[in-house]
DNA sequence: ACCCCTTTTGCAACCGGTTGCAAAAATGCG
DNA sequence: CGCATTTTTGCAACCGGTTGCAAAAGGGGT
């Protein structure tokens, strides 16, 4: 089926050898040499097998692309970011989909078996061993939207969660809120961790504000609405910082429909920034997390680390700033 | 780096073709043999390099997904489905995005560069000529979510656009509107033809219903939003079929922010329920389009094409059904 | 123990490329 | 034009596997 090198060389009555330097470039040919071979090539509809040449080359430009966030409208732009940024450097995105995944050297066996030349984990929820674990198998890893640690083992690209959750604090303070609280996404996961002792941490700052803080079972519509339902039963603070905009946009949807004012009765402030934050019927204020550029640089470094596979390990923490729209009240004036 | 093949042979005392032969299941091993073998492998830690082996027997296990939505909030949950039923199977996704891709040639070349067993186009809006440029390269294609033709000439898994036109035009007849309208996507997206398509010739069994059409230009919040803004400077339609969900969910943003209710004023069926749908903020009543059975059929012709690469085209058709929920009057009863 | 048949094993060629090395061709220069 | 130097080319080995074939080993029956 597939057009070969050696049927290149015949026809263009040279060696394989010559056939396989006009197509890599940097090596030695004279533009006879060149001219002849392409034609031949063009002739017979040739394209050289990236995957036998690995074989010898040692690279695939295979990159595996690994996430479980397959429910969060921010990751189709994040995997439209990752696909377009990888192919404009002429690497291929291999998406893995760990969502029911629990042993991480199931998922390393399997991209050492396609010789995967780095591996991208585009994930805020995923433990840190996934990434450790093809790390330990000796290849090159981004950790991106990753947790931020002072001592990172991979190469970690993303926010610093508890510097949101302090961020998050001060809008509210700032607003004049005396009763503020936290409703997070599931306990279990690292970033809502950290954004709840940024958030506690500030909060205990101003000791004249009560402050509290509750669970989502799950970064959801759903899991936001049902919460925020329980809350107002009995008395509700008057602002919520929610772990993220989806969560955000359910608790949203459980205040207004008991019959409550936003952000008069209720303030409410998301993080993400997502696209549908913006859209005219949801308005939501909140913390907008550079996406664009943290897969912008997560490629950069990975491109980096297959030149440099001992790079020694950076975490590149993007700050994060307050998109002001509807849900909270305005700044008091002082 | 990685353990090779004649690593284990010579760790077990054995020919490489022993080892190999181990590895590939349907071959004539010995237990004992089998059992030296699996030793040496395991304490070197071995595995076999399916980017060398697809070099002889030709088969890569690679299936390019290609896609162009990365905007359409479904399409993460196609992604989802995609990955989880590919991985499920043995096989490996290769994500291609073709967002800015205008020259189907192009695409070939790189998949076929990675040898990938076969292409599956995950697209609404992409035209018929990229999965007919796979095919014509002898790799086997399916085109989901694509046009349905009565004569296809690739593989097709989808929804008949024409009939879910005629659908929507049928509900709106059966709530009593005597003013309706199609506010469609992009009039050069196929599925767009399609929908109006039908939706024009239910209608023109009802004479006495007063019918239009205007497009939007893309399938988003904010086109949807503006061109039903434009409408209601005229005389809008009492009920509006949308090009899809998120269209509809702009329309519906601009009808409310002009003071007008849903559905008393203005009613609006959107198409592919979409999880957002269901959101009690938004209520959308809409078309469901059967995306976790196409996406399954999808993948069961896939694999079934890889034994059978002729296999004869085929249109896989499934049905839509109307999701009643609160943004369209209730039915007139007879 | 012998013969015949089946199963298992190893050899060697091959898949589609790359690359070090030495020979051949081209070039520069007096 | 001849010689030294540089560039271009082909040979052959190799990357990590698979597989047809023939030889070796195993098994059963007498």
């Amino acid at each position: 089926m597939a057009v070969t090198l050696k049927e290149v060389a015949e026809r263009a009555g040279v060696s394989r050898s010559a056939v396989s330097r006009t197509f890599t470039n940097g090596a030695s040919v004279s533009d006879k040499m060149r001219r002849k071979v392409e034609k031949a090539a063009r002739e017979l509809g040739y394209s050289p097998n990236a995957l036998a040449s690995s074989l010898t080359t040692g690279r695939t430009k295979l990159i595996g692309l690994v996430s479980n966030n397959f429910h969060n409208p921010i990751f189709l732009q994040v995997f439209d970011l990752f696909t377009r940024g990888l192919q404009d450097r002429g690497l291929r995105p291999l998406l893995v989909n760990l969502t029911d995944e629990v042993d991480p050297e199931q998922s390393v066996r399997m991209l050492r078996q396609y010789s995967v030349d780095g591996v991208v984990v585009a994930s805020s929820t995923l433990p840190p061993g996934f990434a450790k674990a093809f790390r330990d198998a000796g290849v090159p890893v981004v950790h991106s939207f990753g947790r931020y640690s002072s001592a990172p083992q991979v190469h970690v690209v993303g926010i610093d969660n508890v510097e949101c959750g302090r961020m998050a604090a001060r809008c509210l303070v700032d607003r004049g809120y005396d009763h503020v609280a936290f409703l997070g996404g599931p306990e279990s996961a690292t970033s809502t961790q950290d954004r709840l002792s940024g958030f506690m941490t500030e909060m205990s700052t101003h000791p004249g504000i009560r402050t509290s803080f509750s669970y989502a079972d799950a970064y959801s519509f759903d899991a936001g609405r049902r919460e925020m339902l329980r809350l107002l039963k009995d008395t509700p603070a008057q602002a919520y910082f929610c772990g993220d905009d989806v969560l955000s946009i359910g608790a949203l949807s459980a205040v207004i429909d008991s019959g409550l004012a936003v952000p008069d009765d209720i303030g409410i402030i998301g993080l993400n920034d997502m696209e549908m934050a913006q859209w005219e019927n949801i308005n939501l204020t909140t913390i907008h997390q550079p996406i664009r550029q943290i897969v912008t640089s997560s490629i950069e470094l990975m491109v980096a680390m297959l030149d440099e596979p001992d790079r020694y390990p950076e975490a590149r923490i993007f700050p994060c700033s307050v998109v002001e729209r509807g849900t909270l009240r305005p700044v008091l004036k002082s």
